[in-house]
RNA sequence: GGGCUCGUAGUCUAGCUCGGUUAUGACGUCGCCUUUACAUGGCGAAGAUCCGGUGUUCAAAUCACCGCGGGCCCA
């Protein structure tokens, strides 16, 4: 009998024709329903090149979710959507065109950020769809498009209706010399030389003198607090009491904290607003009222008294004159400082207070925390990512920046009063280029206005997403019908940010949590165990690891490599070593294709031993797949396939299914159970590896898609499971003593079939050519 | 620096909830074998102080505590 499989192995190159064909015959196009199981797809950051290979490897998976749902009867809607609104793609176009953002017209750089992040997402995009993503590609969605921005706006007016939204000033990065906030990823540290200046502090009630050393004495008339560490023993018995701040004669508590390093200086900190990062945190951590010492401008404000109108630097130098001059000073060192400077102009940052909009979340914490314990996670360890995140928030959410490339705040402010105008819903709003709406400001009546200049903060776009995708706003009947959805799936490190940025978004918008699940993936790291980084040239481009493998050996390296949750390594050669299964099955099917698919057969001991094996390896991997893990059933049925049913099975049935020295009835019991055991093993495979499995199943057995199929039963037939050791250790037994006696496979040996596999008998015999006992 | 989280051969992993064989299986490595649908294969071997320490116990990979290391987030 010829095989129907006539070719030798699976050649990946395959997977484009199968690609084209599900196209044509729009296997995954989305219909609405009333059984839609939705998936709030992450819409991924075109960051730069390459895409990261563990990013490839979460998309895979999601696709396995999208596919498990479809083939458990579900009607799957897998939106495709590309996040392009943020920082990165800013940085990304400075340095690919080697301007500056603010030092070009903002029209012109805003197209060139669109023509970069056009060209990274093509390269996504095309990776998504060789992994073989059964996602709505057709009406994939961008979250800069005038349609998304329009939409992001108009859940920003309708909570700035809900009087959920305020203005409040804030610390930023200050770059005084450009004159503009900067992120912290254009932050560079350098060791600058400094004084490090002892000042005399004196206690209130005891008048004694305390050290406090500083590199910023001019922040002097903004400090608020003194910091000691609590296990600090010179301190312990000042700890509540008041000093006064040299010069200013401002009162200020000891307070205790561990962030005081012993060691340094004299172990007591001046806290000001702001020297550095850390005193940023801790005015936020005690609640201290800010003082402004320094204005936008860069000059000492009039808090600093005599000072105001200077640098920073030249107060500093006047300040120190000052300070000797009255005795306060103990001593000066000559210290080299880390400084943080503006990545630009080389200057050192200054932390300034700035008027910011924020969106209220401290008042809905709990109601978070009841919406996190109704969702089911997978797995469940992640959840307590999100639970630790809202015991922590101790400020609302900060939702202005003052970036060009993302959605913009849409308000106008009178140029008379002030007076914000947030326009209504239904347009997508430029403030920066547009004209204002309205003609006349309601409280003064004044004409003329000027636009807000800032974006929002990224995740006011993604987060949303579950509301774009269903329709919010825009079509009742399927937002009811897709609203809340089925499934989060996204990466672990922003459960903080997205997921819960979009609960809390949700919520405020719908009253209702956003999923019923969240599927947290960890984080793809290289094969030493590091993070992957362009910088450290660790990071793997996965284009020709598709290309060489193939999509199904990525795919199935993922599923079986990756524990649920867990960061996980990548490495080129594992990838490819993957492929050794599939060419396994491959095998197995071309030698079952050249036997005829029957409907029945008489079946032996050995197929009813085989289907209860098979009926183990169903339910093993319904259960996995249950909870989405797809290292449960690719792990199963590889063990299954290549140790049960490669290795023992086919060889105790295949004299049998040639039907040498049995009946025809006896025959067909094993063709129709090799056939069926295949078809099963190819149905439970075809969320991992769809390619493969379609190829086979169409080859075999229907012209139809195998992802068409539901995932198969369990039969509940007798468990005869212990069967598989004795029988596995009685062929072993065979094959080696054969091997030793340097006989061929082929030749008749005595070795007499043990009484437990007695029910065996005839197709041991037959198998190994035994001389009958 | 803080919070969280994880830690079983070179790598992935089972076992840990509820303590009790010689710690499971796979990849990789090494050796042997043209022999079956498959050398993209088969058979076999080596490879683990179960991160370290202490405690509880007749008994610890498993339970408790203290460290160390990786990762993530925040600073």
């Amino acid at each position: 009998m010829e095989p129907k499989i006539a070719e030798k192995a699976w050649d990946p190159k395959l997977e484009n024709t199968i690609l084209k064909k599900w196209e044509e015959e729009k296997l995954y196009d989305f219909q609405l329903s009333d059984n839609n199981y939705t998936i709030d797809t992450p819409p991924p950051y075109p960051s730069g090149r390459p895409w990261h290979i563990g990013a490839a490897s979460h998309y895979a998976q999601i696709d396995m979710i999208a596919r498990t749902a479809r083939m458990s009867g579900k009607n799957v809607y897998f939106p495709i959507g590309i996040d392009r609104n943020g920082l990165p793609v800013e940085l990304y176009t400075e340095k690919k065109h080697g301007i500056r953002m603010r030092e070009i017209e903002r029209g012109e750089f805003l197209e060139l950020c669109k023509n970069a992040l056009d060209d990274l997402e093509a390269e996504m995009i095309q990776i998504m769809k060789s992994l073989g993503l059964s996602g709505d590609f057709k009406n994939y969605y961008r979250t800069d498009s005038e349609d998304y921005r329009k939409f992001t706006q108009e859940t920003f007016i309708d909570l700035w209706k809900k009087g959920v939204i305020y203005l409040a000033t804030r610390p930023n990065n200050y770059d005084w010399v450009s004159g503009t906030t900067i992120a912290d990823a254009e932050i560079v540290y350098e060791e600058i030389p400094t004084k490090l200046v002892y000042m005399k502090f004196i206690t209130k009630e005891t008048k004694k003198e305390i050290i406090i050393a500083s590199t910023r004495p001019e922040l002097l008339c903004a400090c608020k607090t003194v910091i000691v560490n609590p296990n600090d023993e010179r301190y312990s018995d000042l700890i509540g009491k008041e000093l006064i701040v040299p010069l200013t004669n401002n009162e200020v508590k000891i307070t205790p904290h561990h962030s005081a390093k012993i060691e340094f200086g004299s172990g007591a900190v001046m806290v000001c607003s702001y020297g550095d990062q850390n005193d940023v945190a801790l005015f936020r951590e005690l609640q201290l009222g800010e003082v402004i010492a320094i204005g936008l401008d860069g000059r000492m404000t009039e808090v600093a008294g005599e000072y105001q109108g200077l640098k920073p630097k030249q107060a500093r130098t006047k300040i120190i004159e000052d300070l000797k001059n009255a005795n306060l000073v103990e001593k000066i060192e000559d210290i080299s400082h880390r400084t943080p400077l503006s990545e630009r102009s080389k200057t050192p940052i200054e932390i300034v207070p700035m008027e910011e909009y924020y969106l209220k979340q401290k008042d809905s914490l709990e109601k978070m925390k009841k919406l996190g314990e109704e969702i089911e996670f997978y797995p469940n360890m992640h959840k307590q990512i999100l639970m630790n995140w809202l015991e922590s928030i101790s400020i609302d959410w900060p939702i202005s920046r003052r970036r060009f490339y993302g959605t913009e705040i849409p308000i106008w402010y009178c140029n008379e009063c002030s007076e914000p105008f947030v326009p209504e819903s239904g347009e997508y709003y430029r403030p920066w280029k547009d004209k204002c709406p309205t003609e006349k400001c309601e409280k003064c009546g004044n004409t003329e206005f000027t636009g807000e200049e800032r974006t929002f903060d990224t995740w006011m776009d993604s987060s949303v997403s579950p509301l774009f995708v269903t329709k919010f706003n825009r079509d009742e009947e399927f937002f009811k019908k897709t609203y809340p959805t089925a499934i989060r799936p996204q990466a672990k490190d922003i459960v903080r940010t997205w997921l819960y940025y979009t609960l809390l978004r949700c919520e405020k918008l719908t009253g209702q949590k956003p999923w019923s699940e969240a599927w947290v993936m960890g984080y793809g790291l290289d094969e030493k165990g590091m993070k992957m980084s362009k910088s450290k040239g660790n990071a793997i481009d996965p284009i020709p690891v598709i290309e060489k493998s193939g999509a199904d050996t990525f795919r199935f390296w993922s599923a079986s490599e990756i524990n649920q949750g867990y960061d996980f390594r990548c490495s080129e050669q594992k990838i490819e070593s993957t492929r050794k299964f599939l060419s396994k099955l491959w095998n197995v099917s071309r030698f079952l294709s050249s036997f005829p698919v029957i409907k029945s057969g008489q079946l032996s001991e050995s197929d009813k031993w085989i289907l209860s094996e098979l009926d183990k390896l169903i339910s093993i991997c319904k259960e996995g797949y249950s909870k989405y893990n797809f290292f449960i059933p690719s792990t199963a049925i590889r063990e299954f396939t290549w140790n049960i049913f490669a290795a023992q099975y086919i060889e105790i049935a295949k004299a049998r299914a040639y039907g040498i020295g049995f009946t025809d009835e006896e025959r067909d019991g094993a063709i129709f159970t090799l056939h069926k055991v295949l078809s099963t093993i190819l149905k439970l495979l075809a969320p991992i590896t769809p390619f493969i499995t379609e190829h086979l199943w169409q080859t075999l057995y229907s012209q139809d898609s195998i992802h068409k199929e539901s995932l198969p039963d369990i039969e509940n037939v007798e468990d005869m499971s212990e069967m598989t050791q004795l029988l596995s250790e009685f062929n072993s037994k065979v094959w080696n003593e054969k091997k030793q006696k340097e006989l061929s496979l082929k030749d008749s040996i005595k070795i007499d079939v043990p009484e437990t596999l007695n029910q065996f008998k005839k197709d041991l015999i037959a198998m190994h050519n035994l001389e009958s006992n």
